[in-house]
DNA sequence: TTTGATATACGAAAACTATCGTACATATTT
DNA sequence: AAATATGTACGATAGTTTTCGTATATCAAA
């Protein structure tokens, strides 16, 4: 299996990660908070997502009802690895240095990523 | 402008950005080395980044030499932007625990982020 | 039971990306 | 000068992703 979503699949995914289980409407009415395509364009690309085996759904009720078969942490693992290979050189500490920069990281964000480095660093 | 580069045209930039100033062969070349497309399928690619606005080239010798008109960061912010937003429910944090969790970092690169966030924090 | 709302199924078109073949121009070598 | 190598231009094709129209089924309300 590729299990490598495209773009218009993670948007699914996020709104499925979020409500757990979702039907293709409770999908939809949250894409089109922030855009605007049809339904059924919804509906297509979920049903493609379950061919893909992306997701899972269960047919019993006349509404399908649509849950994740990929983790989130799993999107976001091959979405790092890809932009890391693609644009940082490899370099995750590149990588993680850009994105600090840019964002304006509240104080318990630094001490939560300060103590994740403790703990990492620790494990030797 | 759109400005958001796909998958093959991020691998020319890769070249480009490293050497400078590029021709297609010297592109091209690059490619080969992990990838086995045709001469002028990078041709092609470097003509329609031209049109798009993300190179400039400089036709004045018979060889026409290819420049980066969007900076390395800059790509860098996109893709991060966009995985941030579209896997990381917007929480650049969670990003680089994410990255950091996975990748086996060296004490250097360790110290190196350690740094930065010691001086980020007294920014304030 | 007829009407209207809400579902799925699915073919087909549109948009975008990547790949290549071929034509043609310009250097370089023999 | 002829042959060879190297370059750009660009149309055509194939693959993938996104979008939608339309057919059809089901349920609820009038």
């Amino acid at each position: 299996m590729d299990l490598k979503p495209t773009e218009s699949e993670l948007e699914i995914l996020q709104v499925i990660w979020k409500k757990g289980q979702c039907s293709v409407r409770d999908v939809h009415e949250e894409l089109a908070k922030n855009k605007d395509s049809g339904y059924t364009t919804t509906l297509k690309l979920m049903q493609i997502m379950h061919e893909k085996g992306l997701v899972e759904r269960d047919t019993n009720a006349k509404t399908h009802l649509y849950k994740a078969l990929i983790s989130r942490a799993q999107a976001q693992q091959g979405a790092l690895d890809k932009i890391i290979s693609t644009v940082f050189k490899g370099s995750t500490s590149d990588l993680v240095i850009q994105a600090l920069g840019q964002h304006r990281a509240s104080k318990d964000e630094i001490d939560a990523i300060k103590s994740f480095l403790d703990q990492f660093e620790n494990r030797d």
